[in-house]
DNA sequence: CGTTCGCATACTCATATGAGCACCTCGATA
DNA sequence: TATCGAGGTGCTCATATGAGTATGCGAACG
């Protein structure tokens, strides 16, 4: 049906091998034998039909792009491990910020549940990390201890909740839990050091360093933002961080585009966890959901301090763009 | 980074195995040691994929059409063989009638190149056999003897070049050539009867009867059909056969839509081997290049006259269609 | 002419894959 | 509560496939 090299006839003998073995499913000896070729060439034909193009492979579920942009996190970044949800469109930005947070929470359980850590598990605070702390099956690991990261404590209305996300994590892994009961950002830096002195918040402190897992969101220096509306940051102060640069937090430390703790005084000035420390630990899980947090993500792959990112889809592609 | 059967999460499952296996080309066996999972269980879950059609795997070259075509002729018709030509679009209708002729005659060479078939073989004449009869490379076969199938000679001023075409299929392949010294049609029954008890002419077609394949052209009854233009068939006569219900020939025997003679009176004045003779053959190709030769095709594929069919694309869907 | 090179071929052998089977787990049902 | 059945699992074993290698054929070259 076919003849010489390089003419028309040869693509034909492509084609129709190709439709032989991937839409009829025999196999290249049987191909081989009713087209009087051997099965080795047949072999060789469906190679080169396939790095002709004449056969394409593709996965075209649309979850595909997600695991692709997860590969690409990985690969790019030298991360253990990505997470990218799919998040759903919505009509409202503040509809779609909470329904990113969902989806991002939901995979960031799923892998906790598999990866499984044990020993000592440090956690943050916010909304995101609430999301993934109700998302956590019962029986996900047998951590030994589930301790605060950073301070949380608050002179505002808002309630930060992590009374609930400790208890969570501890009751569904069978840990105990321990929180540090402290502000997130205090007035002085004298402060600071006079409670990271005390005794109970300094054991609490050095547990967090001892744990070998941390899970942890990555805040944007919004108004709204628990870490500056404790009240010991005035508005003065919110505005002069935002504009030397601020891309958001990591467990209440700033950070700017680069990864570089933006504002050392004000860092002075933050109860918990060092960064440092934090950059330590074997994994490391920063959580990303909702519009602008490109930035707050990118800056810390960039600090080293994540070993895992669990973000939505178009925080992903912002990193992948600007990274 | 996956959880539970049937949910979103699974279906990601799906996706990543699917990119590991045929974007990067990872065995198995070593998917499932990446993802901690059986080297079975990935076998099994990338049917899945494949049967959810979260992997796609199709034939894109344009050929595969053509490729398609051919199958679903010899599956419908139980052929032993289909070629359908890529015609490359023309301005004239002419103009595409040449070009879909040399298509088909290229394939219609190719194949009888690979085929090979020895002994006897016969063979029609009109422009379509003269444009194969060109192509067939020095050596395409060893047959023994090539015999003209149908009586060629003509009163008209139109040569019909039989002798080119017996003797290029004759000195290409190193057999003897055996022509039939008569028109298609003649006046009457007894001229036919009288001719073709003549000798040489007896001997002939005894001799195209014996062949064991044959390769001939399926004419429409146009007024430039060289079969009705010998002289011998009248203006009238020409009119009457297509208001029957011809829809062409088969070495010069004009059948009806449902491949039987369409009117034993002409037929009885056509010099040449039997249908029912021809049909006997283990290999007749039948070409049909051309704007309307959809009916006779199909005409000639109903009267079990083909074994092969040669023809463009048009006149493969034409029949398809139709048939 | 004879030589050599390049490329396609057909082989052997190791590996990857698929079919069939026995088992197990879990939820539904009597 | 006991039993059953549908799915899911990992096995063995036969088969299909691919890597690597030696051979052969024809074209280009001296």
């Amino acid at each position: 049906m076919v003849a010489k090299r390089g003419s028309p006839g040869d693509v034909r003998l492509l084609v129709r091998i190709a439709q032989l073995y991937y839409r009829m499913h025999l196999s290249q000896a049987q191909i081989g034998e009713q087209l009087g070729l051997s099965r080795f060439a047949v072999g060789r034909l469906l190679d080169r039909a396939l790095d002709e193009s004449i056969v394409r492979i593709e996965v075209v579920h649309p979850a595909a792009r997600l695991v692709d942009l997860e590969d690409r996190l990985v690969e790019r970044f030298g991360l253990a491990a990505a997470l990218v949800a799919d998040v759903p469109a919505a009509a409202s930005s503040e509809a779609a910020d909470d329904l990113a947070r969902d989806a991002v929470a939901e995979l960031a359980a799923d892998f906790l549940a598999q990866r499984r850590p044990t020993g000592v598990i440090g956690v943050s605070w916010g909304r995101t990390m609430l999301a993934v702390a109700r998302r956590l099956p019962q029986g996900w690991t047998s951590a030994a201890a589930v301790v605060q990261l950073n301070g949380a404590a608050s002179r505002s209305n808002q309630p930060t909740r992590v009374g609930e996300i400790l208890e969570r994590f501890a009751s569904t892994s069978g840990a105990s839990f321990h929180g540090i009961a402290a502000p997130a950002i205090v007035g002085s830096a004298a402060l600071r050091d006079a409670l990271v002195n005390d005794p109970a918040i300094r054991e609490t402190i050095d547990l967090a360093r001892s744990a070998t897992s941390a899970v942890f969101g990555l805040g944007i220096p919004a108004a709204d933002s628990p870490h500056l509306a404790s009240g010991f940051v005035d508005e003065a102060e919110q505005a002069r961080l935002r504009s030397m640069g601020a891309a958001g937090d990591v467990i209440g430390r700033f950070l700017d585009d680069n990864g570089v703790i933006v504002w050392p005084e004000l860092d002075a000035r933050t109860v918990g966890l060092s960064l440092a420390d934090l950059a330590q630990k074997p994994l490391r899980m920063g959580i990303a959901a909702g519009a602008g947090r490109g930035p707050i993500a990118l800056a810390a792959i960039r600090a080293g301090i994540l070993s895992v990112i669990a973000c939505d889809e178009s925080t992903a592609e912002w990193v992948l763009v600007h990274g």
